[in-house]
DNA sequence: CTCCGTGCAAACGATTTGCACTATG
DNA sequence: CATAGTGCAAATCGTTTGCACGGAG
């Protein structure tokens, strides 16, 4: 099974590296369709595949929702923001963190680990606080959180 | 908004603690439609999407697949199989990790973290080990990883 | 008796696949 | 010129939702 440089194989991996984002596989469609108005989903999603497993690129997934992925290769963690899902490199080194892969636990033969932060980006926080001042006293969104019949 | 304990939220609480695994929507479906064959698989994911909203149980995103179910509420870590998909608990306690949530980084207001370790489980080793041996030397399995063009 | 919860089927969003065609190496 | 890759549509997988009915409080 030879790979192959295809145009739309090297534009995806182009414009994914351009973007410096954490794309998903219909975002940099849309970006990739600017250019070549005819490539299909499928395409996108079969090249990140291929160049993922190829190691041209990495596959990220983090907490549950679509697939993200990674321009960047070498090995790094990420924070996401849990109100928009973008999702942001961390450079600190694990190193420093101080987790270490064991060698094994719970009879597991230990490969490696995932560690992710998750808060409020930026921008979020902003657009809270200007949201929170023109509604003035009215704060509950959403959840609610109640707890109730604790049983065990 | 008052939440009520219908028999198939109780059986479906009941049948998750009593597995002590991580279930997925549909496993845990399978097991309660033994006991409640006319439950709904809707019923499930409705459940289990309150009963966690309300903390009685949590709700896991372990690593881009099925969403799965815990148990035990309480914060700790997992690991899981990649080859099998399994989740288990891990009980050694954050602390002694090194991990902390730092107050923010890089413009984000950081909530938490989610550590995660992957590896092969204690079931999978043996079973390659055993799949190994009996096909003798031909260990070229699915994946190839080849890497080609490397463009930056 | 009030609504929260249910079962069912249909809708959904993300991803994958079968097929006939195209184009890379 | 063989066959990896493409575009398209249909299929699949996990999950959610609208609706009319049922049962907990």
């Amino acid at each position: 099974m030879q790979l192959r440089m295809t145009n739309q194989r090297e534009m995806i991996l182009q414009e994914l590296k351009k973007s410096k984002e954490h794309l998903t596989a219909d975002e940099l469609y849309e970006r990739v369709k600017r250019k070549m108005p005819r490539i299909s989903l499928a395409t996108v999603y079969r090249n990140l595949e291929i160049l993922s497993e190829v190691g041209l690129i990495a596959k990220l997934e983090v907490s549950g929702r679509q697939k993200r992925f990674d321009w960047d290769t070498t090995e790094h963690d990420h924070i996401y923001c849990v109100q928009c899902h973008r999702v942001d490199n961390l450079d600190m080194d694990r190193e420093k963190l101080g987790v270490h892969t064991p060698g094994s636990i719970n009879g597991y033969k230990v490969t490696g680990f995932r560690l992710e932060f998750a808060g409020l980006c930026k921008e979020c926080r902003e657009k809270n606080l200007r949201d929170e001042e023109s509604k003035d006293g009215s704060r509950n969104t959403a959840e609610s959180h109640r707890r109730t019949t604790e049983n065990t």
